[in-house]
DNA sequence: AAGACACTTAGCGCAAGGGCTAACTATAAA
DNA sequence: TTTATAGTTAGCCCTTGCGCTAAGTGTCTT
């Protein structure tokens, strides 16, 4: 249980960085190489490098080495992770709805009490 | 765009601590003030306090004092925000298992060259 | 065999994150 | 009118994040 918490850290904050996100989005559309992916960044290619390994640290991305080229591919699987949290809050919020509409109600009535 | 590109950063980074998860999830019941969010945290108040703010500034959450008394609720719109990357990150996903196929294929084919 | 290519490794610099204590402010309660 | 309560502000510490350059390794290409 505080395991599945650590790895979430880890996804939630590979998703907190627009060059990560935008690896992402490049890789849903297939399989690519380093230099292909890092190409569109004005950025040193270790630089680059850092959030690859960050990526594939997460569980997001998975990557393998083939001659000089590594290959990099999404694991579209660890979605799931984020999928299932945030439906799990969904549900503690419908599961609470009467009881915050009571809350606002009060909180009307103290405010603008006329 | 640029800036709907930093709100994500934001709300992604505010997701990727265990402790401000936790305080979403208890404001997932209902509206709450800072000491009654703080107490299961072994944590000093001021420290608390930053999570507040980073939670507030990310959006998913709303403050407002009365008094002496701060009162946090959930800001459920702002989970959209995620909903809707994860859900055009699926989409293009979608859109190409053809291609990712015809690669994985081509791969295998160098691999096991049988 | 020499050179180009595709990363890797090592190490530096600076800003931000996440924790702390100490001291302060403002409101409520006694 | 004291005293307790609920936050707040200021400032310090250490780690991590994200960028860089310089130099190294292993794999093609010529």
């Amino acid at each position: 249980m505080d395991q599945y918490s650590a790895r979430l850290d880890g996804i939630f904050q590979a998703l907190a960085d627009p060059t990560r996100r935008a690896v992402l989005v490049e890789l849903g559309k297939g399989p690519a190489t380093i230099s292909d992916l890092a190409k569109p960044f004005d950025m040193a290619l270790p630089s680059f490098m850092k959030h690859i390994h960050f990526l594939e640290g997460s569980g997001l991305i998975r990557t393998q080495k083939q001659g000089r080229v590594r290959t990099c591919a999404i694991e579209t699987k660890q979605f799931a992770m984020i999928e299932n949290w945030l439906s799990a809050q969904r549900a503690i919020w419908e599961g609470r709805n009467d009881r915050l509409e009571r809350f606002v109600l009060a909180e009307q009535n103290k405010e603008k009490p006329e």
